[in-house]
DNA sequence: ATCGTTTACGTAAACGATTACGGTGGAAAA
DNA sequence: TTTTCCACCGTAATCGTTTACGTAAACGAT
């Protein structure tokens, strides 16, 4: 008896047989006694059996009110294989896009009659390892991901992938990856915004670019760069810079730098809101007016970029859709496993140009 | 053969069985007919039983890693009755405080070896009640609840509660459960806002108060009557008011009205910041300096707060450490069930205050 | 050689729900 | 009266794990 729970190194010596002498739930034979029926006959009542008639059909109704019945999850989850339930791995929730992407996909799983089990993984790829593994382990039917800016991880689930477990990626998706995908034209949006600020007379746009391991960096430093061909304005390399961590403060130091050159640009297209704040506070403490002088975008819609002033021109992406579509196309994917057609979908969202004061002249 | 899915209503016409014909997955069966040995050899090995040899230990365990077993998680809650799961209920996800929690709480379970499902009730009883119920129907161990503004679910809930479910409510709590709660100290933060104001000079501090319903619209309103009282300024009645959706919209309104008026306040305490924030654009409008002829102070350090212009002092509530203490507290109670003593713990977070441009002068 | 004691494993009954298959009783048909 | 046929329900196996209990072999002690 000393050492009865040698099993229990997982949840430290606890005790959970005992929880069921305080109450016991309402089980199938529990009702079935009470009738006098078989438990088989319980189970099919409850399913509207056609070879159950309806006399105890209505018995079974009366008592699954009165003694608070609801199936025991487990059970019908071991008998049929599957849970109804998706996880979901998303670096960080705080963050007015990803959360918003997270309220798309419950609500989409809600409707479709799924849970939703949620992960943050910060930017760790140990962590998006682990995180995964005890999802699975908890037995979800798929996976949504959204991976963290480091590569180690893409090849992990890349097996899982292959391994014909359902997944789908969304926002941040892998570039090494066959699979369906759901993500924002990254695109599209630099180049509405370098358009906008070409048609808003800037002549010198310059680009700040995102982190070189980072997934949208290259597709809207292409944007950009097609917009400024599209218009045939010169690219000039050295207003293009490429930054580390894409932050408000390197935004405000990457402007300090660029607007104290012998040539300056007169716009700045950053690579989100967060460097376009610090640049919009670097510009305020050299005294060039915004947008007279210079014209700011960023990329993203956060919050602060209304309130700010100048408040901020900037491309918005439909969280709620990337959120949609990704838990649509996923239980999908769970329910069509069987016809393994290979066929990967890729549902691009187009995002929208937020005209505001920074950029209009 | 006709109709062979009369029951799967609930799904759709799904044929899950074939998924299983993809790809079974190991089961201890499997490995213990690989050894020649019983499933519950197999069992015992795994957890380090101490009555199996070493030998089979080790068998067991390459095993295992070659065939990628993963036990079964459905048949292991059931045989436990227990999940490992927990679930939460909050209004609104995309919303800087919630997402904070969220991520304490989430951070909090997955060092206790918890997962953590979540679902988003919007400001609707129904929600509520249809959420809760699907989530313990997954069969969730517990369940963390952040109330909506109407008052129809604190039945709900309290019936739950009182059968011996392991709940613990935060941030919006109830009034009329007794139960454990997690939520910040709304009293000391409005204390504290409107005694920064009093210390910076202010004489004549209104209070744009929150809804009649909403849970922290009371104890904001005393902290601010008691820091009045403490430093002796004169309650006025007509400077309290009493608002009704707190929007950032309303706050302007107001704020339009109330600075309109014969005599008007010197400082405005907002039950948020939303409507702070619009205060400030309607004094913006008004040709109302602030700081210097009017001080403003919000509630909850929205992001936008510190971007603005002037940027908003606030009181910053810790999120994270809400939820942590949320989690914590469900997880314990949850493995002490059996000792039902009644007693239930109230964690009040204290809140700090964060000045910023808008009260200081 | 006989009798405990260990050591090391197997047997089988759970957990709760599902469902193929096998009955039963009674009415209608022969 | 006997046969046939439904309509209706029960039996039991199954999903994958856990664990109380049983048991065979090995060992030392007498």
């Amino acid at each position: 008896m000393e050492n009865n729970f040698y099993y229990t190194k997982n949840y430290g010596i606890l005790n959970f047989e005992s929880v069921n002498m305080l109450k016991k739930r309402t089980t199938l034979k529990d009702i079935a006694e009470k009738l006098g029926i078989s438990v088989a006959t319980v189970s099919r009542a409850l399913k509207d059996h056609p070879e159950i008639s309806q006399r105890i059909k209505d018995h079974v109704a009366l008592l699954v009110e009165s003694m608070h019945y609801r199936p025991n999850s487990f059970a019908v989850h071991l008998k049929n294989q599957h849970s109804n339930m998706i996880g979901v791995i998303i670096p960080k929730i705080v963050h007015f896009h990803s959360s918003t992407i997270l309220s798309g996909i419950i609500a989409k799983a809600q409707e479709l009659n799924y849970q939703v089990l949620i992960c943050e993984s910060g930017k760790d790829a140990e962590s998006e390892r682990i995180n995964t593994t005890a999802l699975i382990n908890t037995g979800i039917d798929g996976l949504l991901v959204s991976l963290s800016n480091n590569n180690f991880s893409e090849d992990f689930f890349g097996e899982l992938h292959a391994e014909g477990f359902p997944m789908v990626f969304f926002d941040k998706v892998p570039t090494t990856i066959s699979s369906h995908k759901v993500l924002t034209n990254d695109y599209t949006g630099a180049f509405l915004a370098t358009e906008h600020l070409i048609k808003n007379n800037y002549q010198k746009i310059a680009h700040f670019k995102g982190q070189k391991g980072a997934r949208n960096t290259q597709p809207r430093f292409n944007g950009y760069l097609a917009a400024l061909e599209k218009y045939k304005l010169h690219y000039e390399p050295k207003f293009v810079i490429e930054c580390e961590k894409c932050t408000e403060e390197e935004g405000f130091n990457v402007t300090m730098a660029t607007m104290q050159q012998d040539e300056r640009p007169d716009a700045l297209f950053c690579v989100n809101d967060e460097m376009a704040i610090g640049a919009l506070s670097a510009l305020r403490k050299l005294n060039i007016e915004v947008p007279s002088q210079v014209g700011v975008v960023g990329f993203s819609d956060l919050t602060a970029g209304k309130y700010i002033t100048p408040s901020l021109t900037t491309i918005a992406q439909s969280g709620i859709e990337i959120g949609h579509k990704a838990a649509e196309l996923l239980i999908k994917e769970i329910h069509n496993k069987l016809k393994n057609d290979n066929v990967f979908q890729q549902h691009i969202i187009e995002p929208i140009l937020i005209i505001r004061d920074s950029s209009s002249r």
